[in-house]
DNA sequence: CACAGATCGTTTCAAGTGAAACAAATAGCG
DNA sequence: CGCTATTTGTTTCACTTGAAACGATCTGTG
């Protein structure tokens, strides 16, 4: 039966939530600063310049998203936008004066705020956590691939590639039909 | 310094994200459910007839959020809505035989993904991965209750209880503002 | 060199979200 | 009792989201 406290996909989703909840308190009403903002000042932390591609790789978010808080920054004066001479597509990412400053402040209360998060655990277990974690971002990622292969086969979302590999199954190559059932 | 990689609250919410999306791939396309949807029919799988709010409690959403499932999933006739007849602010909510038949299907589904996710790990290690999260909860509930504290003193959204911090702080009663700073 | 296709970043659009306002019903207090 | 406060669930509204369309630029191939 199935146990909702228990549910581990579920469990992952409340905890996450409230872990960003609780950590964009530190720096949303200081600073002004939403999340997908803190995420592009923490990646321009630690390299600089990037273009927003970098950042889109680096930060999980998709690229409206990264578009539209590197505006923001832009607007507010944290960030310097500049075109990238030798390719005009890409921009050059980087922090000016103030938004170093900001960094600099925002920085320690995010970390500081994982600090106290992770006293719960000896660093023994924070250790055993975090590898846990490696694990099952593996096993997630292996499953994704799986899935991309039977998506590719099934087809709800892909009427082309669909009628290429009816077309294919029909003309006898039924190879695949196995893996797709 | 701050590497984004290796923050908790970071790789949580990356975690969390996927596992809800390629476990939302399981019923999304096959059933026509959203993912609040799904949660409430979880929840109601285990028990039954509930009201809306025994729902949000359980499942961790806002009113609004399990308002609006709740109501999808009665107008597809998956859900019956009668009201309480001892107290007629309550909803009393319960699976139709269509709804019934639908948990049957998914709840299934649901419990093999999971038991693939988890294949990632030996029995003993997802022990201890529960265990330590139960652990950060409970760190988490803390935390937030302290902030809560602190909240009620620096009031960026209560002007109310703010207002009457001041005038007592004002008027002597100084104590306080140690911790407000 | 021309041009078809890929890449980069922005913008649009429809859907989803949550805080807050709301109506209806009940509980509690004088 | 009567009236205020609280509880429950819905709706509104402003905002966020992500997929897709888009314009601009670059790359690769004939």
């Amino acid at each position: 039966m199935l146990e909702l406290d228990s549910f581990l996909p579920y469990r992952l989703n409340v905890l996450a939530k409230r872990v960003s909840r609780q950590l964009a308190r530190q720096y949303q009403d200081r600073f002004g600063i939403s999340i997908p903002e803190w995420r592009v000042i923490a990646i321009l932390g630690r390299e600089q310049p990037l273009s927003s591609n970098d950042i889109v790789e680096r930060s999980q978010m998709d690229k409206a998203k990264v578009s539209r808080a590197v505006a923001g920054l832009v607007e507010r004066g944290y960030l310097s936008r500049q075109v990238h001479p030798d390719d005009q597509r890409l921009l050059r990412l980087a922090f000016t004066a103030e938004g170093r400053a900001l960094y600099d402040r925002i920085a320690p209360l995010a970390l500081d705020w994982e600090r106290r998060f992770l006293a719960a655990l000896t660093p023994t277990e924070r250790a055993a956590f975090t590898g846990l974690l490696d694990r099952l971002e593996a096993r997630l990622a292996a499953m994704a691939s799986e899935d991309e292969t039977a998506y590719l086969l099934s087809g709800e979302a892909n009427a082309e590639r669909l009628r290429k590999a009816a077309a294919d199954m029909d003309a006898g190559k039924g190879i695949l039909r196995d893996i797709k059932d």
